[in-house]
DNA sequence: ATTATCTATAGATCTATAGATAATGC
DNA sequence: ATTATCTATAGATCTATAGATAATGC
């Protein structure tokens, strides 16, 4: 009978769920299969090559729909880099946490070397290529400084990665506002001449940038207050 | 007999280089043994609680070296933050790679919530108070513009321990550098007025801060927007 | 015939315990 | 007596395989 959802797919949904939480090595096929609530031999009709062989599909599956949801975040932030790095942040929070650091440590060592290398090799094309050419064009038209390219992409790409790590949090404001407050650190520190802001102190207004401050909605001035 | 480094520490040593680069769930007991040249029975006399336990007074440990170490680097840069920074960054660079990330993901779930709970707590005295009085201080005197000092505190430290995950550095420069470059990334979007010098690639500007910032309203926007 | 599950189990680890052994220090 | 190791093994998992079962599609 055919489902609803192909069956497989459920299997790779609830992989993914587990071994992104907890990691590859935490997770046995045991816990898989109970939260399906199936026996967990009955995986390896779905999957023959075992818990490597899931796991690498899944990772896949993954990867190639962070690639797609990236791709499409830049280009509806058309050529504004503020504006492109909120839509591939707003994509990271509308996605389940990726901890792409924990899964590219345990993870890729836990399964050969061979398996490994080519998961770095998703992952880099997925997340990084993309992000990399979104600064390589904000750069080529003068918007930003000139910084290697390849830095750019991965420094964002890992505090985008460490919102996710809540455990480093205490004290922090909540993820959006952080997601706000990290891009704008990161593109003052990047434009050519930082003409705007010239801080006052004692009380930062709203916004105060030169872009249009009235698309942020976040709690960020409600949190500023001190609640 | 008294050895020259007590045995315990040796141990210690171990578990940390195994438990730091494979996770805690990929290490087992018997390769800490096999890497020391003891049985695997043996290490219950050092740590009667297992391999928990093991785990737990490691990390305790390496936490604790990190606090003094980020302490002592913070001391030696002064009321600089740059050089604050740079001293932090080079004590990490020193370290053993902390991987802090993972550890705080996959090692604190496979421990049970408790043992997580202090283990956090530790990461959090060691490594983000320091940092986070780093940036208290230079807002009071106001080296750097107002944002709350754990996110500051939190970024720094990510992008730290991002610079130990290789697998996502395909062609980006080598760690000395990267590090330096994170930090003129992270001040000059923190100077309060960060003056028009064209930084040249991979070349540190000298200290002189002229401060016109008149170039505020010049014809650059549209030169930014216009290509 | 194909799809998707099940039961039962072999084989491989891994953690942890019990108790023996040997060397050193007092 | 204390320190630091060893051997041997119980008990608990975990992965993976073999083969049965049942429902659907042709």
């Amino acid at each position: 009978m055919q489902e609803v959802r192909d069956s497989t797919q459920r299997v790779l949904d609830v992989a993914e769920q587990l071994f992104m939480e907890c990691g590859y090595n935490a997770v046995t096929l045991r816990d898989i299969a109970d939260a399906l609530g199936i026996k967990q031999a009955s995986l390896y009709y779905h999957f023959p090559g075992g818990k490597e062989q899931l796991f690498l599909v899944m990772a896949e599956r993954m990867f190639e729909r962070h690639r797609q949801g990236v791709t499409a975040a830049m280009e509806m932030g058309g050529n504004d880099l503020r504006a492109q790095l909120r839509a591939v942040a707003a994509w990271f929070g509308s996605q389940r946490p990726l901890k792409l650091m924990s899964m590219l440590h345990a993870d890729l060592t836990a399964l050969g070397p061979e398996a490994g290398e080519q998961l770095a090799q998703k992952a880099h094309a997925a997340l990084l290529q993309p992000l990399r050419e979104c600064f390589v064009r904000a750069q080529a038209q003068g918007e930003i400084r000139t910084m290697h390219p390849d830095l750019l992409a991965g420094c964002f790409l890992w505090l985008m990665d460490g919102l996710n790590y809540g455990e480093l949090r205490k004290g922090a404001p909540p993820r959006e506002v952080m997601a706000e407050e990290i891009i704008s650190l990161f593109l003052d520190g990047l434009l050519p001449r930082a003409d705007a802001a010239p801080i006052s102190f004692g009380k930062e207004s709203t916004g105060s940038n030169s872009t249009e401050a009235g698309a942020r909605e976040s709690g960020l001035s409600e949190w500023r207050q001190g609640r």
